[in-house]
Formats: structure tokens, C-alpha cells, sequence
DNA sequence: TCGGCTTCCATACCAACGGTACGTACTCAG
DNA sequence: CTGAGTACGTACCGTTGGTATGGAAGCCGA
């Protein structure tokens, strides 16, 4: 039965759909699709097809605007991981005592932890898919910039004497610690710890 | 055209290569070959075809062992964690003193993250693979276990009351920090600040 | 306004992959 | 000797990521 030959020529009217004014747009409609699919089903569940579809765009499309699979799940990392620093640079907007805004931080990173697609496209998949070396490099451009940010405040109020190497392994250290006691579900007893 | 029929009559013999008595360690076979494949090339860079051309077999071999490609991978996980698991208990084998103990077992860690092996397959792919719970269940059962080991250790020789779920908390940040703490190169300042 | 260049995208297609169906050689219990 | 079960090999399929080709729409200097 040769499914080769009579296709969908019925296929309706192709639809220009997207094309010309909205140029521009289509690559943010492939980024939007591309991460929920990612979210929902996995950078290996994820086809191009289905993207593509999602979009109503084709894979020429794609391949003009990202440089393959990886490409835009880069551009889908970037965009959750700036979402994510935006969202915690709001926590800390009217803070203005260190160890509140470290508290603030810290809560609003627990958050942060709990969505799913956090969860999945940058602690789950980022390592594997983008490699070690660049997810910690990314990593360190925002969340991890943040922490540090907090941290030397936070010290850089007290009266210790403060090494740069000392504080920067502090701040990653911390940084683990952090992300690990976000991983266990939130109970109230965390914070308090941590702090 | 019905290809059943005239097949490969000329399918001469390929080598009987390993068959029955070989059979069990045809298995082990598969794994190792996996596991130096998986290291190198990474999860989605290794192909079933590589990994069975390296063990000298086919994939109707594999697909007889294992339940598919996720199936040899859980193997080869489970294994790197063992053999992970053995190493830090070595480690740990003649030393009393609850705190010399720590920071044996911290050391034995840091050695353990700088191998290629466990760092790819544990804990950069581990979790896209497995997926993050599946991931969080095989660490809790290997490595964490130890880290409770030894926190209750030295929690215990102190004098200070402990509170079980209180412990359980410390001793999940404390893998975290652990674990951030060798994923920077370890430089010599490191162990004595996690002390 | 006319050709050429570039951007943007659709269509057709390919090689490779994971997975499956099925056949076959071997072992062993009865 | 025979039947069931194990341990594979082989051919094949559907889908996938990726590419080659080319065409339509907008600038742009002449």
C-alpha cells in the first residue's frame, strides 16, 4: 500500500499563515511552543515536527532562524533562565536590610524550584543537553550572580575581614546548598536552617 | 514482493563470535562497552549499533537483556554508583574518629566527581535520562545514605539534642554543598571551609 | 522601474536511529 | 526424541534531525 504518492493534497488552503509582516514574530512563536513542549515532554519527546506544527511554520523556518535542535533549546534556556532572574530581582526590589533580602532571595528561589519548567529545562536537561561546562557558565551569568550579590552583602555588612577566593567558594557552596534544600519539597522548616 | 521466502542463504557464518557458553558474561559484556561509550560520546552521541559492534554482538542480543537503550543505561548507572558507593566506603574503612571520618569520606567525594565517568553519566545525564525522581531515588540509596551516615555520626558524638527530621534537613544541604563544592575544581581551600 | 541582493520561509528529500518481528541455534527436562 | 525455553541474529519499519533547493517579499542603488 505504498503510502508514497496521494498525499493530503487535500490539505486545505496551506494558509499563508505567517509570512512577511509577521517575520519577526515567528521566532518568538517557535521559542513559546518549543518550551512548553520541552517542559511538558522532554527535550528527547520533543520532535521538530512537532514544534513546527505548533507554530504553524515548517522546519525551514526553524533551521533559518536557530541552528538545529540545541540551538533553540538554547534560546528556550536563556529566556526561562532570565525569566527566573527577573523573577527574583522583584523579590528583592524594596529590600533593603541585608539579611531580609537574603531571606527574600532565598524564598523567592524556592519558588523558583518549584515550577516545573525550571525544573526540568535548566536542572534537569540543561547539564545533559547544553554539557557541564556551558549550563554552569550560564548558570553563573544569572541565578548564581544574584546569590553572590546577596552574599556580599550580607557579609559586607558584618564586620568580618573578607577574603575574595573564601567568599566566592562560600557563595557556591551555598549556592548547592541551596538548590539542594529547594529540591526537597518546601517544608517551613527550611528556611530557618538554611538561614 | 514479499521478502519472506528467498532470504540469506549465503548469510554465511558470520562467526559464532560468543554463544552459549559465553552467554552470561555476553551481558556484562554490553554494559562495559556501554558504559566507556557513554562516557565518551555522551547518551544521545552513542548509537545501539556502536554499542553492540563494540560487545560483538546485535541488537537482538541487546533487546534480549535489556528492556532498550534507557534499559542499558539504568545498568550502567546503577553500576558507576556501586562502584562510586565502594570507593568512598574504602575510604572510610579504618577511620574512627567521627570527624577524621568526615572529612575522609569529603575527600573520597571530591576524588569521585573529578572522574569523567561518574561525572558524565551520574550527573549530567543521570537525571535527563532517568528522569529527576527515578535520579533522586538511586543517590538517596547510594551516596546520600553515607552522608547521613556520617552526619549522625559526628551529630552523635557532640553533645547537641538531635532532632530526626531536623538531621534529615541538614543532611540533604550538606550533600548539596558537597556536591557543588566538588564540582569546582577542587582547590585546596575547599575541604577545610566545608569543615 | 528594473534588476540584483538579502531575508524569510516552504517543500522535498535523505541517512541514521531506536525499536520490533521473526527466524534460528542451542540447551535441557521428560 | 521431543517439546519448551533461552539466547541470540537478521531483516525491516516508522520517525527523527538535518539538508538541498528554490521561491516569494522587501530593500536598494542605478
Amino acid at each position: 500500500m505504498s503510502p508514497r504518492g496521494a498525499e493530503k493534497l487535500l490539505s486545505s488552503l496551506p494558509k499563508p499563515a505567517r509570512r512577511g509582516q509577521f517575520s519577526a514574530s515567528t521566532k518568538r512563536a517557535l521559542v513559546e511552543v518549543a518550551q512548553e513542549l520541552f517542559t511538558t515532554q522532554g527535550y528527547a519527546g520533543t520532535s521538530l515536527d512537532a514544534i513546527v506544527a505548533g507554530a504553524k511554520v515548517t522546519k525551514g523556518a526553524l533551521y533559518h532562524h536557530f541552528s538545529g535542535k540545541q540551538g533553540i533549546f538554547e534560546a528556550v534556556f536563556e529566556k526561562v533562565e532570565i525569566d527566573a532572574s527577573e523573577h527574583i530581582r522583584r523579590a528583592l526590589k524594596n529590600v533593603r536590610d541585608p539579611w531580609d533580602k537574603a531571606y527574600a532571595g532565598l524564598a523567592a528561589f524556592l519558588e523558583l524550584v518549584q515550577d516545573p519548567g525550571y525544573q526540568r529545562i535548566v536542572i534537569q536537561e540543561g547539564p545533559a543537553i547544553l554539557g557541564y561546562e556551558r549550563f554552569r557558565e550560564r548558570e553563573e551569568r544569572s541565578s548564581y550572580s544574584i546569590v553572590r550579590e546577596i552574599v556580599e552583602t550580607v557579609l559586607g555588612a558584618s564586620e568580618w575581614e573578607l577574603d575574595e577566593g573564601l567568599m566566592t567558594t562560600f557563595s557556591q557552596i551555598f549556592f548547592g546548598a541551596m538548590t539542594s534544600a529547594g529540591e526537597t519539597v518546601t517544608n517551613a522548616a527550611d528556611p530557618q536552617l538554611a538561614a
